[in-house]
DNA sequence: CTCAGTGTTCAGTG
DNA sequence: TCACTGAACACTGA
């Protein structure tokens, strides 16, 4: 599920759930590889009775601020999410299937429970998330490595050349590094570069003027497209890559008929459209 | 049964 | 330092 827009959900029903209340309670799965560099019980211990005055986010990172720190930084790695209590429109958005009665969920590493009644868990079946404690998760390492996060901190038309234009590489390996941007992946890039008209296998000096610029308003407009549908894949607009990538096999076209083609860039495989993309 | 996958990190190489 | 590749991590679903 997790890419910035996907996080950003997570981030608003984590807001909307526990901001500003008090938590009461804390179950944490014994799990030493989603906890990292610090034990359940330790989580549990900086959690329990602490007030949750916002809900922070920075590339596919999450972050509670609390009333004490040090604070949970959360990522999803390939599978996680945040959930609450069935909620039938949440529920849509952030998992396409398994309309799930159970609660807690399966995988889950770590439920809330707050004062007032709401509950919160964070799930994760492939075990590649992390839970993480941090005094300050905005400047601390991971998430003080990281680029500009798109949604929040766009730089402006000749700053983003300027970061562009010190890469090297293929566009697609620029647009997925974290330290350049924040919260892209996989899918992500390769909207912006079929939307963009830029194949993926460009080096990142080989890009003109007008294509930079172009790149920069597309990651703009699909990360604020997937963000105002609050990443529900069933809403994102019609012409997107997205709907047909996953076509596989020699069918998979766009909606305009196009040919769409499956190769290994950047050791992550990228559907593109030679015929758009050039 | 086998393999790829909406991710990150690290070791090894050039 | 930078960039690239491959592997590791863990598990599900095609």
């Amino acid at each position: 599920m997790p890419e910035l827009p996907e996080a950003e959900f997570g981030r608003k029903l984590a807001e909307r759930t526990l901001g500003g209340r008090s938590i009461v309670r804390v179950r944490c799965a014994r799990d030493t590889i989603v906890f990292d560099g610090v034990s359940p019980t330790r989580v549990q211990r900086a959690l329990q009775g602490r007030v949750v005055l916002a809900v922070h986010r920075w590339g596919k990172y999450l972050w509670f601020q609390l009333d004490q720190r040090p604070w949970p930084l959360f990522h999803f790695g390939m599978t996680g999410s945040f959930r609450v209590p069935h909620q039938a429109v949440l529920e849509l958005a952030s998992s396409p299937r398994r309309p799930s009665g159970e609660w807690p969920p399966r995988f889950t590493k770590i439920h809330l429970v707050v004062d007032g009644g709401g509950e919160l868990v964070m799930t994760n079946a492939r075990r590649l998330g992390r839970i993480r404690l941090r005094d300050d998760p905005r400047n601390d390492p991971p998430v003080g490595r990281l680029g500009f996060d798109p949604l929040l901190a766009m730089p402006k038309s000749r700053e983003f050349a300027e970061l562009f234009g010190k890469r090297r590489g293929n566009v697609k390996a620029v647009l997925l590094d974290q330290r350049f941007a924040a919260g892209v992946g996989n899918w992500i890039a390769d909207e912006v570069l079929f939307q963009a008209g830029i194949d993926p296998r460009r080096t990142a000096e080989s890009l003109g003027e007008n294509e930079v610029r172009r790149l920069r308003a597309k990651l703009g407009h699909v990360i604020r497209a997937a963000v105002r549908v609050d990443a529900n894949k069933a809403r994102f607009p019609a012409s997107w890559l997205f709907h047909h990538r996953w076509g596989k096999q020699s069918t998979a076209r766009t909606s305009n008929g196009e040919r769409i083609e499956h190769i290994t860039v950047a050791g992550r495989t990228t559907a593109w459209v030679p015929t758009r993309q050039l």
